[in-house]
DNA sequence: TTCAGATGTGACCATTGGAAACATGCCGGC
DNA sequence: GCCGGCATGTTTCCAATGGTCACATCTGAA
């Protein structure tokens, strides 16, 4: 007898608090920016008290790399999504970094606890490790099927590398507002950026 | 009569605390690789009361702003260093993306530091604001001499957002340790990728 | 020499992450 | 049906943190 919440409203035991604090912590990071939340502020949110928390992580570290590995996964599939949208290994490659950078713009309080350095080493959150590389895995094999019919060029690591560097960096540099001031760039042009800018790179690596 | 420290080794009187404080904030974020270093340790370093501090910055976060802008100026000359090791204009914009990534990973605490979001918005810290902005301008100058001599071709802001977003994600993967597990590439060879992926760009670029 | 301003100290405060002891409610075995 | 164990939530407590304030100490200029 589960999903009976519509009645008292205020129950003793919640009934999905693990998943209710994952998400409320997405949306606070999301709003400050910053990934230094209180705890006890994700808590009072959920309507709950702090200590409730350690019941389902950890600690609060264990909490982030939660939102972080649900991130991750996310991205995997907004990665899968943006290639389905290009005709040929070429355009999928540019359509797969601009839904990449579309995730990040659109869930930036994941994006941001996701590639945060406290999280490292992944070996203490093994879920996020696999679901990172996950992610990666689909970068990838968008580049190793252009190498395959020879769309691009060179070695598959570099292209890799350059590809995710650019996504990366034009995410975080628009996220920051780095790029409102000198270039009048917020989050709604964003993505768009990232298409002209993938496009440059993939002229290089073509040949 | 400054300059007589050499004596009594504990005084009252620090003599040039301001800086001390800056450098041992540098120092501890690059240790530990997080922004949130407790002022009192960076005041332990320096050996003097956490209380202290208050009298040089208002905040912690007034001082991580002067650690920043302090990055931005280094990375000002590190850019223009870089940028004098090119001949012609492509070279230039690849060694200073060169240099670039070499400064990210040289001083990590200051460079995560400069990105941080939580020392937006700049106007709190104007010459936080004016640093950044002066290092960007390197970049620009190096696009538009690349445009004027017909070295590359497109729109001056495009190529430099991708140019900026191609470094810095390239260094921020570096220095988040993204890269050292599935491609094997550690602060060592950081600047070497980012030569490769930057001359690929360039490739882009030329067109 | 003196004293006013600058610089440093120790005591204190509210907030935070976390632990511990206690409270409540859900579920399966009788 | 009921009852006891276990999961889940609360209250209370602690040490560390950023920050403030009153007080101590030093420095240099009048």
């Amino acid at each position: 007898m589960k999903e009976r919440l519509k009645k008292g409203g205020d129950r003793y035991h919640h009934g999905n608090l693990r998943d209710a604090l994952v998400r409320a912590a997405e949306q606070q990071i999301a709003r400050s920016g910053d990934i230094a939340l209180p705890l006890r502020d994700v808590a009072r949110l959920v309507g709950v008290s702090h200590a409730a928390a350690y019941r389902h992580f950890d600690s609060k570290q264990a909490l982030l790399a939660e939102v972080a590995a649900r991130g991750f996964e996310a991205l995997t599939v907004a990665l899968t999504a943006g290639a389905a949208r290009g005709r040929g290994p070429a355009e999928r490659l540019v359509e797969a970094a601009v839904g990449y950078v579309s995730f990040a713009l659109e869930q930036p309080g994941a994006y941001r606890v996701m590639f945060h350095a406290t999280l490292k080493p992944f070996t203490r959150f093994p879920r996020l490790a696999e679901a990172s590389l996950a992610a990666l895995e689909v970068l990838r094999a968008l580049v190793r099927e252009g190498l395959a019919t020879k769309a691009f060029s060179g070695e598959a690591d570099a292209a890799v590398m350059a590809t995710w560097a650019l996504v990366h960096g034009q995410a975080l540099l628009v996220l920051d507002g780095q790029l409102s001031g000198p270039f009048g760039i917020d989050a709604a042009q964003g993505a768009l950026a990232a298409r002209t800018s993938m496009k440059r790179l993939l002229e290089g690596l073509r040949r």
